[in-house]
DNA sequence: GGTCAGCACTCACTAGAGTGGAGTGCCAGC
DNA sequence: GCTGGCACTCCACTCTAGTGAGTGCTGACC
């Protein structure tokens, strides 16, 4: 299914930026068919597209004008045309349609939002599978930062005579858990205090706001246990700055691509967490919604592209949905299905948060 | 470096099977190098070997016969051997010394045990990518099943008027948690009384075994709050009998094969949790540590062996350690790393849960 | 001036022939 | 039973056309 113009015809004129209209019908075509193919687009194949009404040697000529431009690029002589990365984001910015996912795809969305349910780490890594499924992109999926999130529960579980977990509760439902060891033996009795100074000293705060100091109570043991606790709830904070990230079709990357090597280094990026994490900030953070190429400065990626699109609950920024794929992704349906999702994701998580 | 009998000089004389010691030299021989080179073996390449003190021409019809029995194969008339499976088999069954991790290995392994804290979800995953970096294979690390476990806490922390997270702690250090909606509005006075009748009926037992029915109190709200939580402890314990799956350096099957139709193919394996969950505790069921080839059933794998190893907590399973990687992959090198971090990682679990 | 048919040219891709070499199987002799 | 020798096989590589999809250019046409 080519992306043809027909998703412009109702309304605004199409926006060609600074190119002329036959031109650009031409780059659209052969973007379109590229993306399909993957095989470098000749004259011949071009003149049958919407908005190009002329012989192959005048496309031909456009092309060469348009490679000139930088648009185009030709792996060899005597081959067809290839987009380059300029001319991937003209069409990203100019050309392609909204988009929007068909029928199967929309069903497939509503059938997932509607059965989601229990804890929220296993929707996120599930609708990255979701998200994969409906791209064929490797999806990515940042949760919500707990950065802000004030404590709603304080708590220490005896697990041993010298053993206890600290839990807490964070009012977006997140639960974080820290084992502290002690030097002396502690009894439930003490815990439950200790707990219960805990949750004064806390409650309502952010995990990174936690103080160092703790009132003191008088009780030497029971103070012991609660400038633990208090340490424990401080190394919470700075550990779980780092949000979670689910990544979810992987497998996608090695169907792309044929090169080995290149499914290697992609392969290798992903597992960094933090550099994915930091990749996808860095791409929100520079306004993009699509970072082609060489845009995003990872050189691993350089032959990919990634579709961003931040996830917010109530108009506040929570996670982000990414979507990984080679430059020659399908773009489209790629913006269409990280739109719909992080909306239908956002809603859901403002649901379970409110 | 070659796998030489050397490590089997100071003690019980190795174990060759039926084969006469000679050809079991030769298997080893070729094995070994083919495990170094990924290129067929030649006769030529194998006089040198230890136990192979003859010439070329007869290792040449002692390997015809290794290949009749099924040991070895040709590519084609012209060619070296390379190992079936049967011949992997009886490598690792019968010459296959021991192995050990280099120093540098060693000392990877002590580092990171001296220095793993916290979680152990995160320590679970990072010592998937410490497997994966010992041996340049992919490592599955499945955590321990709570499905045992006592419950040691439970908990009801109000979110939101009608919205309330159950928190349980068990006796091994897991937490779990699980949203609770109700109709009607709940205060948190409310919420506390259900938690203490909750934790009246369940503590002490695992969650596969709190009964559907906690007693009455008389009021009705509050009954109907404990029902929904005894609803929410049993739909945990139904949820996460599936132990959880940590997978490090996939991107090393990208460089162990050069066909990107196999790096997809493994890689979807992969993804699919439960798939691997259950393949790692079939070829535990089936009592053996190594599963070559087809031996595993999972025909996508069958160009992949699995290296496993329980984890035991003070005697009792608690997760399994796997490794994949190509049936050509360093056996005594991937078993040597299995067993080391296999055991540390318990003693550590033990440790945590004691 | 823009468009177009025609033409010469380029160059990846394929097929086929030839060659070198690594490897084999077999066999006669020790 | 082991060995050196020998004929044979067949992959991997190189070289050589031949093919065809594609290009750029040009001169004529509207």
């Amino acid at each position: 299914m080519p992306i043809t113009d027909d998703s412009r015809t109702d309304g605004h004129p199409p926006d060609h930026g600074d190119l002329d209209v036959r031109k650009a019908a031409i780059l659209n075509a052969v973007v379109t068919e590229y993306i399909a193919s993957a095989q470098p687009v000749g004259s011949q194949h071009v003149v049958d597209a919407p908005g190009v009404s002329v012989s192959s040697a005048t496309v031909r000529s456009d092309m060469a004008a348009l490679e000139r431009e930088g648009f185009l690029a030709q792996p060899h002589t005597s081959a067809g045309r290839i987009p380059t990365d300029k001319g991937y984001r003209f069409f990203v910015d100019h050309l392609a349609g909204p988009g929007s996912l068909d029928p199967v795809g929309r069903h497939q969305v509503r059938q997932f939002f509607d059965h989601a349910h229990g804890e929220i780490e296993l929707m996120l890594e599930r609708t990255s599978g979701l998200l994969a499924d409906l791209t064929d992109c490797t999806a990515m999926v940042v949760g919500p930062s707990h950065e802000s999130a004030a404590i709603r529960s304080v708590q220490l579980v005896g697990l041993g005579p010298r053993l206890a977990l600290l839990v807490v509760v964070l009012a977006d439902g997140a639960v974080q858990k820290q084992s502290i060891e002690f030097d002396v033996d502690v009894d439930d009795a003490r815990l439950s205090d200790a707990a219960g100074r805990l949750a004064a000293h806390s409650l309502g705060w952010p995990l990174t706001q936690v103080t160092a100091r703790a009132a003191r109570t008088g009780d030497t043991a029971t103070d012991a246990v609660v400038a633990a606790g208090v340490a424990g709830l401080r190394s919470l904070g700075q550990e779980h700055g780092a949000e979670q990230l689910f990544v979810g079709g992987s497998s996608r990357m090695a169907v792309a691509f044929d090169a080995v090597e290149t499914v290697r280094s992609v392969l290798t990026i992903l597992e960094q967490q933090l550099v994915v994490v930091t990749l996808l900030r860095d791409i929100i953070d520079t306004g993009l919604s699509v970072a082609i190429g060489t845009e995003h400065g990872v050189e691993p990626l350089a032959s990919c592209a990634i579709v961003v699109m931040p996830v917010s609950v109530d108009g506040v920024g929570a996670g982000t949905i990414g979507l990984l794929g080679p430059t020659r992704m399908n773009y489209p349906l790629a913006l269409a299905a990280a739109r719909v999702v992080g909306d239908r994701l956002g809603q859901r998580l403002s649901e379970a948060g409110r």
